[in-house]
RNA sequence: GGGCGCGUAGCUCAGUUGGACUAGAGCAUCGGCCUUCUAAGCCGAGGGUCGCAGGUUCGAAUCCUGCCGCGCCUGCCA
C-alpha cells in the first residue's frame, strides 16, 4: 500500500527533476521517513544532492520546487524543512479508504462460532511484482549428514528459509534445495566408525542395534505412500515435546567425536578413513551400504529437526548422484574444452587440475615458504589422485542449478515422517510423476562467510566458462557462524585457557563433539515455554498447553536467529536465547494475540451483528479519525508492511523485517496501555479503533509469517 | 603477508545506503503502573570522546587514508 504510494511519488519527483533541471539526471530520489511524525510522511534530501549540481543552495532548491511540484494522488501536500528537506505528507483519509477502513469489521453473516479473526473483513494490498524472470533457486541447509544439527545450521536454515519466505511473497517463483553430501569425509568416517566399532572402545551405546534401526528409518522414508502403518519416527507427545535423545543423528554425535578423537589418537587409524571414501565411491558393499543407510537416517532426523521450526525443502540433491549420474564429468569436459582449468606439472599442486583465481593476487609474503605462491594464486579442483574436491562437484552443481549441464536429475519422494509432506530426493533412477528441477534464472547460495573464498571461485569458474549471466545471478548469501559465549561454553563443559575465556566468543567444533545440539535447544525452549503458559492457562489440558508452547518457543528461536544483520558473529547465549521478554518472538507474537483478543471479544459482544457488520466510518468520521495524531503514527507503521519489505528485500536483509516487526508491535502495545478500544463510547470512533487493531493484527501476523514464525491463539 | 568482516551505553545489538532538535533499541540497574481489551506488558531515570588520528563535505557513526585491537578465510577437508 504504502510502497504504491512511494513509488507515485518517486515517479512525480522525478518527472519534475527531468522538467527543470536538466543537470538532476542519474539522481537517486531517496525517500526517508522523517524523525518526528510533525514533520510528514515521507522525507526527500534530494535537494542537498541537487544543490551541488546546479550550485545553489539547497533551501533555496526545495522552496522553488514546493509550489509547482505537481502532488501525486495519496499526497496531500509538501512543506520545506530544516535545511532543504521536502517533507510530504500523505492525504490520510484517502489511505484509510484504500486500507478499508470504511468496510464493515467482520464480514456478511458476521463472527461465527469458531475462530473469529477468520471472520474479519480482509485487508486487500496490491500484490508485488516480482523481480527476477524465471525460477528462484535458494539453497541452505546442508548439513553433513553424519551427525546432529546443532545451532549453526540452525542460522543456516532459518535465514535460508526467511529468505525464500520473504522472496516468494514479492512473488518470485522459488525452488529450495538443500543440498546433501552424502559421499564425502564426514559420512565415511562415521562409517568407518561403524565398521571399526570394536576397536574403537566399547562404551558406545549400541552402534549395531542403532544400524539397524536406521536401516529401518530408511527403508521406511524411501517406501513413501505405505507409511501410515509405521509407528511415528520421531514420537511427540505434549509433556516429552523431545525427540527421543537416543536418536540416530545424537548417536552418530558422539560417533562422530568418537573417531575423530581416534584419529589424532591413533594416526595408524587413518587409513580407515581412505578406505571408506574408496568404498563409498566404488559402491562396494557392505560399507557403501551402510554409509548410505546411515546418511539417509540423519537426513530423516535433519528433516525432522527444520520441520519443528517451520523449514522446509522442494528437494535434496545428493553428491552421489552428482558423481553417478556423470555430472561432475560434464562439468569436468566443459572447464577443460574452457581451458578453465590446467594440469600441474610441478610446484605444490603437481598432479592436480587446479582452477586460477581471477585476480592476480599481490605478491606473497616476503617470508612465505617456497610453492605458497601457487597455494595463493590456484585452487585445486581435481587431486592428483583423481579425485574431485568439494570445490569442483559444487562448480558442477552451481551449472545444473542454472540448467547450463544439459543433465537432468532424476528424483523420487523420500518421506521420513507421514505427518510432514514428502520432499523430492536425487536418486539414481528417478520417479516418473517427479517435477524437472534445476534450470533457475537467479540462485542464492545460503552459506556461511567462511566460504567466501569458495564461492567466489564459484562463480569466477562460471565466468570461465563463458557463463557471465549466471554469474551475474550467482548470489552468495553470507552471513557469520554461530558461536558460544566462553560463558556458555563453559557451561557445557570445556576447558578453555585463561585466554579463550578473555575471547569475545569460541568456535565450536563438531569433530570434537562440542556445539549446542539443535533439538536440545528447541527442547529447552519449549519446556521454558510451557512453564509459561502453564502459569497463565493452568486449566487447559496438556496438549493445548503444548500447542500454545511450541509456536512461542519457535517464534523465540526464528526472531533470535533473525534479529541479527547478517555479517555479525553470534556469540550465543542461552539466557539471551531463552528470553521471551524485550526484542524477542514472544513479545511480537504477545502484541498480535492481544490484538486478536479484542477483536474476539468484539465478536462476542451481546449485540453484535449489526454494529460489527456495518460499514465502519463515513467520511467524516474517517476525516476525524486520519487527524488524530497519537493514532496516526501507528497506522502509518501498519500499513508499511509492503515498504519494509522492499527495503529488506534490497539490502537483502532479514533483520530489517524482524525489526519492523517488533517496531510494529512496540508502537501497538503502546497504543493497547493508551486506548481502551471496547470502552470506546463513541460508537464511531469505536468501530475505527477495532479496524485499526484488526489492520495491526493482520500486518503483525503477516510480519511474523514472513519470519516463519506462526501467531499462537492466546499466550 | 594477503583477502573479507567487525570495533557504537555495563552487556548484546540497530542505525533506512552522507543529512534534521537531544546518536537509538533490548537486557541489566533504579523508580512508578495490574478490581480495567492478559503485567511475556506500559511509563520514567541514569548510562555514549560512535576504537584512535588525519582528510573530503554546507554536514561524517556512515565516505577516503593511516594506525590500534579482534574474528574468519588464505587445505590435494567440506
Amino acid at each position: 500500500m504504502i510502497l504504491q504510494l512511494e513509488n507515485r511519488l518517486r515517479d512525480a519527483l522525478r518527472r519534475h527533476l527531468e522538467l527543470h533541471y536538466p543537470d538532476s539526471a542519474g539522481l537517486v530520489i531517496v525517500l526517508e521517513t522523517p524523525p518526528r511524525p510533525e514533520l510528514g510522511d515521507f522525507a526527500s534530501p534530494l535537494c542537498f544532492e541537487l544543490a551541488r549540481r546546479v550550485r545553489r543552495p539547497p533551501r533555496a532548491l526545495a522552496q522553488a520546487i514546493q509550489p509547482q511540484f505537481v502532488l501525486p494522488p495519496g499526497i496531500a501536500r509538501v512543506e520545506v524543512a530544516g535545511a532543504g528537506y521536502l517533507n510530504f505528507f500523505m492525504d490520510r483519509a484517502a489511505l484509510l479508504g484504500d486500507l478499508g477502513f470504511a468496510s464493515a469489521l467482520f464480514q456478511p453473516g458476521g463472527a461465527p462460532a469458531g475462530d473469529p479473526i477468520a471472520a474479519l473483513t480482509p485487508f486487500v494490498f496490491t500484490p508485488l511484482n516480482a523481480r527476477y524472470k524465471g525460477k528462484v533457486i535458494v539453497e541452505h541447509t546442508n548439513i553433513n549428514p553424519n551427525k546432529a544439527a546443532h545451532i549453526g545450521h540452525l542460522r543456516n536454515a532459518v535465514l535460508g528459509d526467511t529468505l525464500v519466505r520473504l522472496l516468494r511473497r514479492r512473488g518470485e517463483c522459488v525452488e529450495v534445495q538443500n543440498y546433501i553430501d552424502n559421499t564425502g569425509v564426514q559420512v565415511a568416517d562415521v562409517a568407518a566408525a561403524f565398521a571399526h566399532r570394536d576397536e574403537l572402545g566399547g562404551d558406545l551405546p549400541a552402534p549395531r542395534e542403532a544400524l539397524e534401526h536406521a536401516r529401518q528409518v530408511r527403508r521406511r522414508a524411501l517406501a513413501a505412500g505405505s507409511l501410515s502403518a509405521w509407528p511415528q519416527l520421531f514420537p511427540r507427545t505434549p509433556d516429552a515435546p523431545a525427540r527421543a535423545a537416543h536418536s540416530f543423528d545424537y548417536l552418530c554425535w558422539d560417533v562422530y567425536a568418537r573417531i575423530s578423537q581416534y584419529y589424532r589418537q591413533q594416526p595408524a587409524a587413518q587409513p580407515w578413513r581412505a578406505a571408506a571414501l574408496h568404498a563409498i565411491e566404488a559402491g562396494q558393499p557392505p560399507l557403501a551400504e551402510e554409509a548410505q543407510i546411515i546418511a539417509d537416517a540423519v537426513v530423516a532426523a535433519h528433516l525432522a529437526t527444520m520441520a519443528r521450526i517451520n523449514v522446509a525443502y522442494d528437494m535434496l540433491p545428493r553428491e552421489s548422484e552428482i558423481l553417478h549420474l556423470d555430472f561432475w564429468a560434464r562439468a569436468f569436459a566443459l572447464l577443460q574444452r574452457a581451458g578453465a582449468i590446467r594440469h600441474e606439472t610441478s610446484g605444490k599442486n603437481a598432479g592436480c587440475w587446479v582452477m586460477e583465481r581471477p585476480r592476480a593476487r599481490a605478491a606473497p609474503a616476503p617470508d612465505a615458504a617456497p610453492g605458497d605462491e601457487d597455494a595463493e594464486a590456484a585452487k585445486v579442483v581435481v587431486r592428483s589422485d583423481g579425485t574431485v574436491t568439494y570445490f569442483g562437484k559444487d562448480i558442477a552443481y552451481q551449472l545444473w542449478k542454472f540448467g547450463l549441464l544439459g543433465l537432468e536429475l532424476p528424483c523420487r519422494r523420500f518421506q521420513p515422517d507421514p505427518a510432514a509432506p514428502a520432499v523430492w530426493m536425487s536418486a539414481p533412477k528417478g520417479a516418473p510423476e517427479a517435477p524437472r528441477f534445476g534450470g533457475a534464472s537467479q540462485v542464492f547460495n545460503v552459506i556461511d562467510s567462511r566460504q567466501s573464498d569458495l564461492q567466489e571461485m564459484v562463480i569466477a569458474g562460471l565466468r570461465a566458462l563463458g557463463h557471465e549471466e549466471a554469474a551475474r545471478h550467482s548470489s552468495h548469501f553470507s552471513y557469520e557462524m554461530v558461536a558460544l559465549t566462553p560463558r556458555c561454553a563453559e557451561e557445557l563443559g570445556y576447558q578453555l585457557t585463561e585466554e579463550e575465556r578473555a575471547r569475545p566468543h569460541i568456535e565450536v567444533s563438531g569433530r570434537k563433539g562440542q556445539g549446542v545440539k539443535a533439538d536440545d535447544l528447541i527442547d529447552r525452549l519449549i519446556a521454558d515455554a510451557l512453564a509459561e503458559v502453564r502459569q497463565r492457562h493452568a486449566r487447559l489440558d496438556p496438549g493445548a498447553q503444548f500447542a500454545l508452547a511450541l509456536p512461542i518457543a519457535v517464534g523465540a528461536l526464528r526472531y533470535f536467529l533473525l534479529k541479527f544483520t547478517r555479517n555479525t558473529v553470534i556469540a550465543f547465549d542461552f539466557k539471551e536465547a531463552l528470553n521471551f521478554e524485550g526484542e524477542t518472538g514472544p513479545y511480537v507474537q504477545y502484541a498480535a494475540v492481544r490484538a486478536a483478543n479484542i477483536l474476539r471479544k468484539a465478536a462476542a459482544e451481546p449485540e453484535p451483528a449489526a454494529a460489527l457488520t456495518a460499514s465502519c466510518g463515513d467520511a467524516d468520521a474517517l476525516a476525524a479519525f486520519a487527524a488524530d495524531e497519537e493514532l496516526w503514527p501507528l497506522i502509518r507503521l501498519a500499513a508499511r508492511l509492503d515498504a519494509q519489505l522492499e527495503i529488506a528485500m534490497e539490502a537483502m536483509e532479514p533483520a530489517h523485517m524482524a525489526k519492523y516487526a517488533f517496531a510494529l508491535a512496540q508502537s501497538f502495545n503502546n497504543f493497547y496501555h493508551r486506548h481502551a478500544v471496547l470502552g470506546e463510547s463513541d460508537p464511531r470512533r469505536r468501530r475505527l479503533l477495532l479496524k485499526l487493531t484488526a489492520l495491526v493484527r493482520h500486518q503483525l501476523a503477516a510480519a511474523l509469517d514472513l519470519l516463519g514464525i506462526e501467531t499462537p491463539r492466546a499466550m
